[in-house]
DNA sequence: CCTACCGATCGGTAGG
DNA sequence: CCTACCGATCGGTAGG
């Protein structure tokens, strides 16, 4: 049976009615604290419950925000990409183009884990690790936007060798590879054994990976980037 | 109040009465399948309720073999670890010392992960960050196990210099850490992006940082080795 | 090893 | 946004 006049609107979807300011102050003030903690605790870590007394407001008034745990978590996961963007992405593209913003991006990378932008470590290393054997909509959006990451990075490995700065006997994809590797690990030797000399290991490794695979006009452009 | 003779045994602890044949194989099922449980849905996803139920017996008569979930987990932790070691770090020894044992290690490393020796993945990355934000003894156990393995490489490493197969500027911690890089980078791959190339790559790179590190005579050693 | 419980907490709902 | 609930499941216990 289909109605063309509904009477329950869909409060799951994303076109729910919110259209008051405050309303969306205050949504966005839950996943910045959610965010936070989902960081530490997982995805699945982070309660309703416990989210709704640390911002001092009722469970069901938090949820109505919401309409399920796992929009909350998609939502989640939208704001952490919104950081991302803000403290990776986008400042790598203030670097001139070729080796010199794909360094400034892994490094950008690197520096978002070290800085500690979420109290728990990277906030991508902890749910792809908590999603990484289920299934549904949640993982989905975690594997469709660390694969957009990993993208970015193979894409600017393969314009430094179109630029020319890069050899064209450079393997792109293990360059990507063991990029994404440094910073993995660099996120885990901090959070779990204290070693904050992982972060200065992961950029020496990127840069040597850079300096092996490049030709002298990538040597030069990496090095007056690195020293500007 | 101290009492000499205390009426109730402390059944938590390690010499708990066990003495009997039938309740060691019981106990030893038992933390087969929890460790393939934990490598899939960690160690708070592992349930004492589900893992009851899947080995056909009830929630409490499981339960009094470990008298709380925490003694559960140490005890999945160390089963893990003795998968670990039957399945890496004793094959590893079989190769001769020096850079073929180094490349053994980690060739084996690579292999426990690839052939997916447990459903969910190396069981190590996925606690290590479940527990990464978390205290107790169950972290305290998964940091100081992780922490051998890495010793383990390094120690590796370090002979292989001793014995004049690596250069005597070979940076026995990085080559550390970007080994152990490697192979979380794979496991990840594979696990949240089906990427079964990565375990190629993660061997390419262990490779690659050996001989680039190696001197003449660890480059034959090595050759000769991965020939043989 | 079992059945039969316990209090706490989970996600979610009713009704305002 | 709230109070007051719900059934399911959690770790754990009593008593055998």
């Amino acid at each position: 049976m289909e109605s063309t006049a509904p009477k329950t609107p869909d409060l799951t979807s994303a076109e729910r009615p919110r259209t008051t300011a405050h309303g969306d102050r205050t949504r966005r003030q839950i996943l910045r604290r959610a965010v936070d903690i989902a960081s530490a605790q997982g995805l699945e870590g982070l309660t309703i419950g416990s989210l709704a007394k640390e911002l001092g407001m009722s469970k069901s008034g938090l949820f109505a925000h919401f309409g399920s745990k796992e929009e909350l978590q998609l939502a989640v996961v939208d704001e952490a990409a919104v950081i991302f963007a803000e403290n990776v992405v986008e400042p790598a593209f203030e670097a001139p183009e070729g080796v010199a913003r794909l360094y400034a991006l892994m490094d950008h990378w690197v520096g978002y884990v070290d800085e500690s932008v979420f109290p728990g470590g990277c906030f991508w290393s902890k749910v792809e690790s908590e999603f990484s054997a289920r299934s549904g909509v949640v993982r989905d959006k975690i594997v469709e936007l660390t694969s957009e990451y990993i993208k970015a990075m193979q894409a600017d490995v393969e314009n430094a060798k179109r630029r020319g700065e890069l050899r064209d006997d450079a393997d792109a994809a293990q360059l990507t590879f063991e990029f994404g590797a440094y910073v993995q690990g660099c996120n885990l030797a901090s959070q779990l054994h204290g070693d904050r000399a992982a972060f200065g290991r992961a950029r020496l490794g990127i840069r040597r990976r850079i300096e092996d695979a490049a030709t002298d006009k990538g040597k030069k452009a990496l090095a007056a980037y690195i020293k500007g």
